[in-house]
DNA sequence: TTGAAAGCGCTACCAC
DNA sequence: GTGGTAGCGCTTTCAA
């Protein structure tokens, strides 16, 4: 790998000329810029990065952090940032915490130690504070820690919407999974259903869950057709769960939307190849991702006066897992 | 952050020989040792990997090259690596190609100017070879590129298998799903099979495709059942492609597996939950990323006497888009 | 067994 | 406008 020395030994100038002309900046003739320029294209050259970040204290990479890259919303989210940074020059690292805390120190530090310019974390461990030291920039993604800047879906709406969604198309006996309790995203949800529930007098249960793992969703589907028998209506914790309750509910040979109505959370891809194809809560997640792009790349820039907690409009997907709505009803 | 320096001015001694027991070569005295421990524990002290890898040309960063995210084939295969290499004290950063050409040269000279120690890649872009001239180690992933050390499933064996469970089976005019044609893969899969299906000469039709993408799938699946209404068996690319064949199947009203029957490649985590779960022909991801790394540390530290082409064994999973084989037959 | 110092590739200050 | 050079934090000779 050719170096700036090469360079400038190429261009018959000094390091100092060329890295004026890398970075653009300070004076510098119009040919020697020129000869400096062709130069570089001969070699090839190409700027070490880490030498730079040294210097720096700064590199063009951007941190994210994903709980579990296997969750087909998440790596959605990844694309939305993907997009946006690019766009600015930064390049994504992805660190998959695989919902093990320690892995989450790890790769906060691996980013850290290798100048990140900032960071996006989507991970869930309970309360914890490490964000609060880092020299970097945070944001908070499908997630909200005390005031840090955040994005994130209206989960309470969410909520709200699919329970009102299931009663106005005439389920009565509705069951919730609740979702991992130490994430607040989830228990917004919840508590947007049940308070619409309960203002609405519509008999409701609950299935507790502690995780939105594929492995687990189908224990808890078994769990909630032995438990609620006679349920007509599903409100599950996201569409990975939905998808586990499904299956299961088909197995059991129950008719659905006939018999049972089910929504999901989030509208991941696969929900709409499901079936029957899945009515869910769409979460914007490609946006959303977009989104925190932006915030970080406004909080790298140390720009001021603008919102720091974005709250993302959700959106009821009427697919085939629940009725049509009667008319004039 | 504290510096080397700070340390070793907190254990009253030189930089040098806090380097020493960082590293834990050279000559250090036990006493001494011990002054240079505390002092990194009161500092908390952790080294800056970016002046370490300047000056070693190398990172303790695995570069990991996807070519889409979404595919949940691919994040299963980061999965096993990560498991892997971070058991070898290495960190794992993920590139998302897209597929999209640019964006692999992006990543490819992102990781170069990181200096990170090595490279998995699992993308396709057609026999390039931006792949022969860099200076850390290559391992191909799911894929193969000239005589470059690579992990790949028995594609050739896997088509085969497919075939032959599905004429087993009763299946007696198959339409096979080809799947990108640059992808030597999945031109396995597809050469296995119709070897196999002409040596037996069975009648079956083929669809070209040309991506392994959600989006794209569903067309395929409406223009398979137009050209071929009765066809009776499905060789499907992979298993997102098995799941919009699949749900166009149940829209049209097929029985399944009673009319026709339908296997998958790959088994994604989601092929279970589909409805009917999906026979499928599995490749083990996380195990493929597993030997990825392992073949990439091999190559890191530069061992000798080793199998440098990994073909790993597929196996077909049998579930209910197949119907059970019969007894003595 | 330890320390001084050169140097990895780059940027930015200061002189000219 | 341009060049010399200190220094980012670390590792590794070379001497002592």
């Amino acid at each position: 790998m050719a170096t700036i020395k090469d360079v400038a030994k190429q261009a018959g100038v000094s390091v100092a000329t060329v890295s004026r002309v890398l970075n653009d900046n300070g004076y510098v003739h119009g040919n020697t810029r020129k000869l400096v320029i062709e130069a570089i294209q001969q070699l090839s050259y190409k700027p070490n990065e880490v030498a730079r970040s040294l210097f720096k204290k700064k590199s063009r990479l951007i941190g994210l952090l994903l709980p579990d890259i296997r969750n087909p919303f998440f790596p959605e989210l990844a694309r939305g940032i993907e997009d946006e940074i690019q766009e600015q020059g930064y390049q994504l690292i992805i660190g998959n915490i695989d919902e093990k805390y320690p892995k989450e120190m790890d790769y906060i530090q691996t980013f850290q130690q290798n100048n990140v310019t900032g960071i996006i974390t989507a991970t869930n461990l309970t309360g914890r504070s490490h964000y609060d030291d880092l020299s970097s920039p945070v944001v908070f993604l499908d997630r909200t820690f005390n005031d840090h800047p955040s994005v994130f879906a209206d989960g309470i709406e969410g909520g709200r919407m699919a329970a009102s969604e299931l009663v106005k198309r005439g389920s009565k006996r509705i069951t919730i999974l609740k979702g991992p309790a130490q994430l607040q995203t989830a228990q917004d949800r919840f508590n947007g259903a049940i308070a619409w529930l309960r203002a609405e007098k519509v008999d409701f249960s609950v299935i507790e869950t502690s995780s939105f793992s594929f492995s687990d969703a189908e224990m808890w589907a078994k769990e909630l057709f032995e438990k609620y028998p006679d349920t007509d209506g599903i409100l599950a914790s996201n569409d990975v769960v939905a998808a586990a309750v499904l299956h299961e509910a088909l197995r059991l040979g129950k008719a659905i939307p006939e018999d049972l109505q089910l929504i999901g959370f989030d509208d991941i891809p696969l929900s709409r190849l499901l079936f029957p194809p899945l009515s869910t809560i769409r979460q914007p997640a490609y946006d959303m991702g977009k989104e925190a792009a932006k915030l970080l790349i406004r909080l790298i820039n140390k720009e001021t006066h603008f919102e720091k907690n974005i709250r993302m409009p959700v959106m009821f997907i009427e697919r085939q897992t629940t009725r049509k709505v009667e008319e004039n009803g």
